[in-house]
DNA sequence: AAGGCGGGGGA
DNA sequence: TCCCCAGCCTT
């Protein structure tokens, strides 16, 4: 699709107007304490993928108390990273994350790369990540773009609701050119962070508060009277939570990490196996991990539950959030 | 290009 | 209830 371009004098006052607004809004995330670590900037991403800020970071305080270095964290054991992450949600970022520690300090010193292509190739790491740490951990000028960014920009200089679909190289090259060109690396590593952050605090996606918006002078989309737009990328039908896979995932990955010893695996199925509609009704599991486990299997009981169950726990085993001994079930090590 | 993957808080 | 959130990885 063919894009707009701004005139050079509007550019200008977008930057002004932007910077001039994050220096005076900015949240005071820790991460951007001074003195900030690459590896904590790069930790603080990960954690940030699909999950609000404000739940990540005392999260993240624990996480760089205890394990400050990528060899830290490399050497911990995958049980505690996963105990760690505690309800951070899609706990196979911690498992990535704990590779890329490894990667990093096996072949690049313990320390974080800045050249973005490195940095992409690490496990867990794709476009969006790999620009905010070469941008905000390493100061180089790069293309930042995240779904508030992209929000912006479109809405600012294409006049749209909302960003189309997924990203494309065209759309990054289009966002190339809003970049600060000249000045100090502080200037376009703040135009990224105010850009993400406008977007994250006065332009959202539903309400956005453009009354108080240091962009609603060139604004086009708000010029044009606000118009919705087609959505964006939105799943035709929304599914619900309750009694879906992913929630039984995730009450199974609460046992176990709740657990103090291996939890029988049969246990898993017993328990849901009665309440599919077993003789009696009742179980006589064993262990400190039945009410454990009683629980995570009332939440979500539904007709089927057993087989998808043992459904389940393979592919945790498959994708390595859980492993299986003689002893049962567990966390990695 | 599409689908899977967590979980919590707000509208 | 539905939507949203500093995305990534695999078909």
């Amino acid at each position: 699709m063919t894009h707009r371009t701004p005139a050079e004098t509007d550019l200008a006052a977008a930057h002004e107007a932007v910077l001039t607004w994050f220096d005076a809004h900015a949240r005071g995330l820790p991460w951007r304490a001074q003195g900030t670590s690459a590896w904590a900037v790069l930790v603080s991403e990960i954690m940030s993928q699909q999950t609000p800020v404000a739940r990540v970071v005392p999260r993240w305080r624990d996480w760089m108390a205890r394990w400050p270095a990528p060899s830290d964290l490399a050497a911990a054991p995958t049980a505690e990273v996963l105990r760690a992450w505690d309800s951070l949600g899609y706990p196979r970022r911690a498992l990535r994350l704990k590779e890329c520690a490894a990667v990093i300090a096996a072949e690049h010193g313990d320390r974080v790369p800045c050249d973005e292509e490195t940095l992409r190739a690490l496990p867990g790491i794709g476009a969006y990540t790999a620009a905010a740490v070469a941008s905000f951990a390493c100061g180089r000028r790069t293309t930042v773009l995240d779904v508030n960014i992209r929000r912006v920009l479109a809405r600012v200089f294409d006049g749209h609701a909302h960003p189309k679909g997924a990203l494309t190289k065209s759309e990054t090259a289009w966002a190339a050119q809003f970049v600060p060109a000249d000045g100090p690396d502080a200037r376009h590593v703040a135009w990224n962070a105010g850009v993400m952050e406008l977007g994250a605090l006065v332009c959202t996606s539903r309400n956005p508060a453009c009354e108080v918006c240091p962009l609603a002078e060139q604004c086009r989309w708000l010029a044009a009277g606000r118009p919705a737009g087609d959505d964006p990328a939105r799943k035709p039908k929304t599914q619900a939570w309750h009694g879906t896979d992913r929630q039984l995932r995730g009450a199974i990955m609460a046992v176990l990490k709740a657990a103090e010893a291996p939890v029988a695996r049969d246990l898993f199925t017993a328990s849901a196996t009665e309440f599919d509609g077993g003789p009696d009704g009742t179980f006589d599991a064993q262990g400190a991990a039945h009410e454990a486990v009683e629980t995570a299997i009332l939440r979500v009981r539904e007709p089927g539950d057993g087989q998808r169950i043992g459904r389940l726990i393979d592919a945790l085993i498959a994708d390595g959030l859980a492993a299986e001994s003689r002893a049962g079930l567990h966390l990695p090590h």
